[in-house]
DNA sequence: CACATATATGTGCAATTACACTTACTGTCA
DNA sequence: TGACAGTAAGTGTAATTGCACATATATGTG
């Protein structure tokens, strides 16, 4: 009742391997798919959590991607390098770091969307039956 | 019909980060979990897939892992100077790289399913009423 | 056997991930 | 005001991820 003692039984079982697992081949797809515009899908989700007309601040989007606040600081390091995004000094509290798009950014972003939705309609349809918001109820709940 | 354009709607709708953002947060419960060992979830992992007589080819590790084989190599490097794995050269391919355990990685492994079956019922818990075969084999869905 | 093709793996490069530690600033309370 | 806790961010180090490219070996065909 307690011995999954083999190999594949233990890798069928883990719940860490089989979201890790799908997280890459999932990764994988909308990466194939932005290739041509020079950005991967986690530049994509920065980008597009940026797609609002006030600055977010690096920790508030930190929580909103469910990455480490450190993590997002170097992923921001290439997308700073192309001009993608821009650091702006917040006047009331000097020691958040304001980060918006620029217009290179935005201009990328609008190509990147509908590049999006056809690796989202992708997605859907691997999903079958299941809707994703349900989906992702059940993600959350791992979260 | 077509215009989440908000950043918040497009981070919702969004199947990629949605499953990555996930990943994240259970890899770091069971980095946690490990950490007395001094291994991480993605090592266990490894371990754990070599727990068999045979050895196993690096190859053909990858694909259970879901990896790219180039990342399951750099990955068996910690793991190769720590003596927790050892490779065997095949007698009929000289090309494949045939993995096994060492005592010193059995005898950790060991030691680490106790924790893993812990973490296991904490991931089992969240996902309150789904039960995991059903969720494995939408998470299969969409690799 | 020679050569082309396929297979199994390794390396250069760059990005992603995060813990431990540090620095800079804010706000509060004596 | 001055000390001190708390908060936002950056850095050192190390592992994880994978594409493009290179190397070594095996296999099949003429």
């Amino acid at each position: 009742m307690d011995k999954p003692l083999t190999a594949p039984e233990l890798a069928a079982a883990c719940v860490c391997l089989g979201i890790r697992k799908t997280a890459r081949h999932v990764a994988r797809r909308y990466d194939d798919a932005f290739r041509p515009l020079g950005i991967t899908s986690g530049q994509f989700s920065i980008l597009a959590a940026l797609l609002r007309d006030e600055p977010v601040a690096l920790g508030a989007l930190a929580d909103v991607l469910g990455m480490d606040r450190t993590t997002l600081n170097r992923n921001l390091k290439p997308l700073d390098s192309d001009k993608l995004v821009a650091t702006t000094a917040s006047k009331d509290d000097r020691r958040v770091r304001g980060l918006v798009l620029t217009a290179k950014g935005r201009s990328l972003l609008d190509k990147a969307i509908p590049i999006w939705r056809k690796a989202q309609a992708d997605s859907y349809e691997r999903l079958g039956g299941i809707p994703w918001p349900k989906f992702r109820s059940q993600l959350q709940a791992l979260s």
